[in-house]
DNA sequence: TATTGATATACGTATAATCATATATCAAAA
DNA sequence: TTTTGATATATGATTATACGTATATCAATA
């Protein structure tokens, strides 16, 4: 990946709330994504596939659920620039309030597995 | 500036290599940036004055030649990436073959100025 | 002031991105 | 199996980007 596709993909708002609660979180499913950012399901898995599928994201199927994270195989010099990234986003009210969302949420998968 | 506005910014090849250029080199006018990336001059423009209205860059005229330096007013987020964008961006033979064109160059802006 | 060199903008077009809505897939449970 | 919940993709409309070419502006100089 170049380093302009690289920051193509965090060009969007959408993608790039995605890849800093990943960032910070290190793995989450599409369902607590979409209840994080509030915003419909299909819109988070298109911007969820765009991201795989520049490899910045890696995707694991558990069962019903679809876990992404940070592709941990990126180059070198894409990981200080996401650790930045998570800097400047954890600074907006925004990225606060997705993260309230996150985990304020009733039936996260992680909750289900414990049942 | 939006960190998404930002990387908005970062996320054409011909922006990347201007800013990266910039970074390394402090004040370029538009024909060094022209002759380094070997675009158009028109091309060259459209993009600085993007990065410009983002406040991204900073113009300064002098005589006939614009100048263009990053803005040192940036959020304090912004720095560190652009430190770790250039480190990224040096990496590619693109930005090395940009930085011989411009040391290649003959008719530089300073040089006139010395003479 | 006419000209020239440096830079900026306008315009039409081609391509790409984004979105909402509808529908398909896929795995677990009934 | 049918159903259900989670996730993915298709479609068509809308908007945004990037480009080449032509032209305008602006400052220096003749």
């Amino acid at each position: 990946m170049s380093p302009a596709q690289f920051f193509k993909c965090l060009s969007d708002e959408t993608r790039l709330r995605c890849v800093a609660l990943l960032q910070k979180q290190g793995k989450l499913c599409v369902c607590e994504l979409t209840t994080a950012l509030d915003l419909s399901q299909p819109k988070i898995s298109r911007h969820l596939a765009l991201l795989r599928q520049c490899r910045l994201l890696l995707d694991t199927r558990e069962g019903s659920w679809v876990y992404y994270q940070i592709n941990p195989t990126l180059p070198d010099w894409a990981f200080p620039i996401l650790a930045n990234v998570l800097t400047a986003v954890e600074m907006t009210g925004q990225f606060q309030t997705d993260l309230e969302r996150l985990h304020k949420m009733a039936n996260r998968p992680d909750m289900a597995m414990c049942s």
